[in-house]
Parts: structure tokens; sequence; C-alpha cells
DNA sequence: AGCCAGGGTCTGC
DNA sequence: GCAGACCATGGC
């Protein structure tokens, strides 16, 4: 486990002891698109109809103003406490490029976001750069989300944006990809395609049947069973991975870790991003 | 002004 | 099967 040890007091719940665990890296590195940071030290999101502020100080973890109920049955997950990283970093650690990466962001984690809103996420973030899938997102849940508090929404349901038409996603400002939104929305709300079957089906009958979404391809549908049903074996490519590919992995990506390369794909994504741009083989932003 | 961004669709060969 | 135009939008 991942830390020492759990108390509650006034604030909310506490991990200390904390190992393997980076707040800013975990929250802001492209794989979730909700969170708000309140300081370099303090987040504060919405997930399974909760608001939560998260803050990290050294090694100790505050989950301000919640219930060890709610930490063990929600956050514990999606934080992924369940995986071992230190055991994961070991393998890793082997291959000399993911050796710099994780020595570059030791505190990466994958989440476990909850299906729907991880598919809507990728759908925007299709040709799109992460700033403005950010505020994306954040225009659908303020339009269309139930609001838990003044300012505060859930990420809207598919039956919500099933209903609506596409002129009504034009404040959202999300270009050609609002009409895969309501593409998305209709097949999920009207049964034909079943999120929950995707936990356990086949891996390519999962993509397939992702890949039946107008505007869902390869990408996306990679992207979606990472980061939305933590199957760690996928591997999403986009411009940056593609470099990586290029540049440290001639031969392909090591078969030793293809059940992990997911979890992989991450520190290496936040890695080249970070380098200075004659090293990360010439991208700016 | 032109290029790029966690891509995919559609057309024409 | 595969290349190339096209797709909205905003930051640099």
């Amino acid at each position: 486990m991942d830390y020492t040890a759990i108390t509650q007091d006034g604030r909310g719940v506490i991990l200390t002891g904390l190992k393997n665990f980076q707040l800013d890296t975990i929250l802001d590195c492209g794989q979730s698109f909700r969170w708000e940071k309140n300081s370099p030290e303090s987040y504060t999101g919405v997930v399974f109809g909760r608001q939560l502020t998260i803050s990290q100080h050294q090694d100790t973890l505050v989950f301000h103003h919640t219930t060890l109920e709610d930490f063990h049955n929600l956050w514990h997950s999606y934080f992924d406490f369940p995986q071992d990283y230190f055991q994961l970093q070991e393998r890793f650690c082997q291959d000399p490029t993911l050796s710099k990466a994780i020595a570059f962001c030791p505190g990466m984690r994958l989440l476990r976001q909850p299906p729907w809103e991880t598919l809507c996420s990728f759908i925007i973030s299709q040709n799109n750069n992460i700033p403005r899938i950010k505020g994306i997102v954040s225009r659908l849940c303020e339009t269309f989300g139930n609001t838990l508090a003044p300012g505060v929404y859930e990420f809207p349901s598919p039956e919500t944006i099933a209903t609506l038409a596409l002129e009504d996603l034009a404040p959202i400002r999300a270009g050609f990809r609002a009409k895969y939104l309501l593409d998305a929305a209709r097949r999920v709300a009207d049964g034909r395609l079943d999120l929950a079957s995707l936990y356990t089906v086949d891996l390519d009958q999962a993509r397939q049947q992702l890949q039946t979404i107008l505007g869902v391809g390869p990408k996306v549908a990679e992207c979606v069973l990472l980061y939305g049903f933590s199957r760690w074996e996928c591997f999403p490519v986009d411009v940056w991975i593609r470099r990586v590919l290029d540049r440290y992995y001639p031969n392909g990506f090591p078969h030793t870790l293809a059940p992990w390369a997911g979890i992989a794909q991450q520190y290496l994504f936040h890695y080249i991003r970070h380098l200075p741009p004659q090293d990360g083989a010439g991208a700016t932003q």
C-alpha cells in the first residue's frame, strides 16, 4: 500500500506516509480534465456526484470534508491505491527510457475514472489541446450538469445529452465534435452501447464496440479503455507518444511490459511533454 | 498568418 | 487498403 496510516479529523480523511503519489502530476497530466488547481498543493473537482477538495503536503494527503466511507468506497479506487506502484516502478526501471521518465515524475498514478465522462472527455480531446479540452468539458458540465452547490456541477448524464439538439451544444464550443457527443449519448441512452459490459468483455470486442460511436477511432477508444475502464494494457498513441516510440523504441515497446503498457505510457507522456524542445523532438506548449 | 493540438470521417484511387 | 482534404476552435 502506498500509504501507512489513515485517520480522520475536523478537516476530513487524512493519509500519512504517502509514497509514489504527487497530486499535481496526477491531476495535471492529460488523463482527467475536471480538476481545478486552487494552489500548488490543492485541487478541487467533481466525481461520482461529489465535490472533493484534496491537498498534499509532502507525504500527507487530505481529502477535505470527506467521510471514511466515501474514501473507502470511492476515492481509494479512484486514485488507484489498490495498485502497488513500487513493484510497478521496479519493473519499468529495467527499461532505460522509462527509468528516466519515472525519475522525472515518480508520483504519477493512473486514475480509475467513471466510463461515461471519460468517453466524452476523450471524444472532445481529438485534434485538440489540453487547455481547450478543459474549457469545453467545463462548459458542458455547467450548462447541462446537475447543480450540486452554487458553481459546482456534475457531469451531465447520457440521458440528458441524448435529448439535446446539435444547436443546443453550440455554447459549449466543441466544434465538429458536438455531433460526436450526441451520437455517443444516444447510443448509451437507448442501450445500443452497454458501457458497463466493457469492463469484462474481450478487449478487442470492447475496442470494436466503442468504435461504433461516430468520432471514436482507435486512439480515443484506447484512452477510454485505459482511463475509464482501468484496462492497463491499453496504449494510446498520440503525437507525443509517437515521438517517444520513434525515438526511444524503434524496435517496439517491450513485450514484458505489455500488461501495464498504458501506465508506462502515462510516465512517458508526461516526461516527453516536459523535456526542453530540442530534447523532446521539437514541439511547443 | 500559419501551425499545432491526447484524431476521425469521407472521398477518390 | 491507403493517401489527402476537411473538420471548429483558440493559443502561440
